[in-house]
DNA sequence: TCACACCTTAAATCAACCTTAAACACCGGG
DNA sequence: CCCGGTGTTTAAGGTTGATTTAAGGTGTGA
C-alpha cells in the first residue's frame, strides 16, 4: 500500500512516517502543497494524509484540484484545528476522513485501514484466496502446513496480488506500486522478491501460485482450478 | 439517493429522518439490527447508517454480517460513545465512517457526502468479430471451442484486423505497423506469424479466417458471410 | 510448366523471467 | 561502538518460451 505524506512540520512528518513505514505502507513524504498534488497526480497511491496548513497551497486547495481532475483516491486529512466547520469545509471538498492532532496512532491505522479497504478485503483485516489467509496485522502468510511472517516488500506483493486475485498485474505495475516512482532499480528486484513469495508459498502449503504471463504480467491463480 | 437508517431510539430517529429528507435523501427507517440486516441485503441503498447500540443486534455485529457477504456498501456508524477503542473497533469491522453523538447536522452531511462520492468507470477492453473476441487486457483469444493466451506479435497482427475486420490490409502494412520501420528482417516474419495465428484460431473453434488476396493483402472474413 | 507469391515447419536465436548467492544497509543487544 | 541478524538490492548464470531465420512446400496465373 503506498501512501503519500503531505505534512511541512518536518518531526510530525518523521514521526508518521515511522509509524507508517513499521506498519508496512510504502511512503513517500512531501512538505508543502504544490508537491502534493503533483506526487498525487503522478504517482499511484492508495491513500493520501493531508495536512490542512501547508506552504504554497493548503491541503483544502490540493483536494479541490484533485477531486477537478476526477482522481478518486482517498485522502485523509490532518489538522491542529478541530472546528466542525472545517471539517465540514474539507470533506465537502472531497476528502474522506478527517483527523485532528493530536491522535494516537492507533486511531490513524484503523481510520487508513477503513479507508483503503475495499471489497477483497474482509472486514477482520486478513486477506484470503484457496487455503491461504495474509494477516494484514501481523504480517504472516497462514497454510494448511505452516505460518510465516513476510518482510515488508514480500507481504506488500502479496497482499497486492490478494487484493487482486485473478487479475493479471503487470511487473510494472507491482515495481511502481511497491518501489514507487523514484526508485532506479532494476526491474528485476520485483522477480527476486516474487522468487521469495513463491518459495514461501509453497512452505506453508499454498494451492495458490503466482504464475507468470510472458510479456503481460502475474495472476494469482488456484492449482486446480481453470476459471 | 437511498439511505436506510437504523436506530432504536425514536426521537433519534425522526430528528435524523427530519435532517435527511429535506436535503433529498430518501429514508428508510429501521429499530433493530435483525432488520437493518435484512433491509440492507433485500433492499438497494447507497448508504447505511447504524447506530452502535441496537436491541437484538448491535451496529457492529450488522456490519460485519454484511461484509461477510462480501456487500460493499458504505457504512456510516453512530454511536453515543466516544472513546478511541470503540473507534477502533467499529472502523475494523468494516464501517466507513464513525460519528459521535451529539453531532452537528452539517457535519453529519457532509460525512454522507464524502461517503456517497463514487466514480467508477471501466471500458470494455475486447475486440469482437464472428464468434470470436479479443482481450487487450488479458492477451486472451475466445472462441467458442477454447481460449488461447496469444504471444505479442500474434496478439498484435490478431489486433490489427480486428481493429480493420473485411478492410484489405497489405501485408508491408502490417510489417511497418508491427515490426517497425527500423526492423530489417524478412516480409516472411508476416507469413510465419499469421501462420501460426491461423492455427490458433481453428484451434478455437473460430467462424472468421484471415483471407490472403495474391498481390494485394489480407482481409478477416466471417466464414459464409459475404458482405 | 515455370515463376512468383504465399504457406508451413523446424531449428536457431533472443529476451523475459527465475533462482541463487553475495553485497549492502539497518537495527537492536551486548 | 561493534556485532550478528534480518531484510533489501545487485549481480550473474540458468531456464523457458517467444521470435526470427531459413528452407522446402503448395497453389495459381501467365
Amino acid at each position: 500500500m503506498r501512501i503519500l505524506l503531505a505534512e511541512d512540520e518536518m518531526s510530525m512528518s518523521k514521526a508518521l512516517t515511522v509509524i507508517l513505514t513499521k506498519n508496512n505502507y510504502s511512503v513517500d513524504a512531501v512538505f508543502d502543497g504544490e508537491e502534493a498534488l503533483s506526487y498525487i497526480l503522478a504517482g499511484d497511491y492508495d491513500l493520501v494524509i493531508l495536512d490542512v496548513m501547508m506552504p504554497k497551497m493548503d491541503g483544502f486547495e490540493v483536494v479541490r484540484h484533485v477531486r477537478d481532475k476526477g482522481i478518486t483516491i482517498p485522502v485523509m486529512m490532518l489538522t491542529a484545528k478541530s472546528q466542525i466547520d472545517d471539517k465540514v469545509e474539507g470533506l465537502d471538498l472531497g476528502a474522506n476522513d478527517y483527523l485532528t492532532k493530536p491522535f494516537e496512532s492507533r486511531e490513524l491505522l484503523a481510520r487508513i485501514r477503513a479507508l483503503t479497504r475495499t471489497a477483497a478485503s474482509s472486514a477482520d483485516n486478513t486477506l484470503r484466496y484457496g487455503n491461504i489467509t495474509l494477516d494484514r496485522a501481523s504480517f504472516e502468510l497462514k497454510g494448511p502446513e505452516g505460518n510465516i511472517r513476510l518482510p515488508a516488500k514480500e507481504f506488500q506483493l502479496m497482499e497486492y496480488l490478494l487484493l487482486n486475485p485473478g487479475v493479471l498485474v503487470s511487473s510494472e505495475k507491482l515495481f511502481d506500486k511497491i518501489w514507487g516512482l523514484d526508485f532506479d532499480g532494476d526491474i528485476n528486484i520485483v522477480w527476486t522478491n516474487l522468487s521469495y513469495l513463491r518459495r514461501k508459498l509453497a512452505k506453508v502449503g499454498a494451492d495458490v501460485k503466482i504464475k507468470a504471463v510472458r510479456n503481460a504480467g502475474y495472476t494469482l491463480e488456484q492449482d486446480g482450478a481453470e476459471r
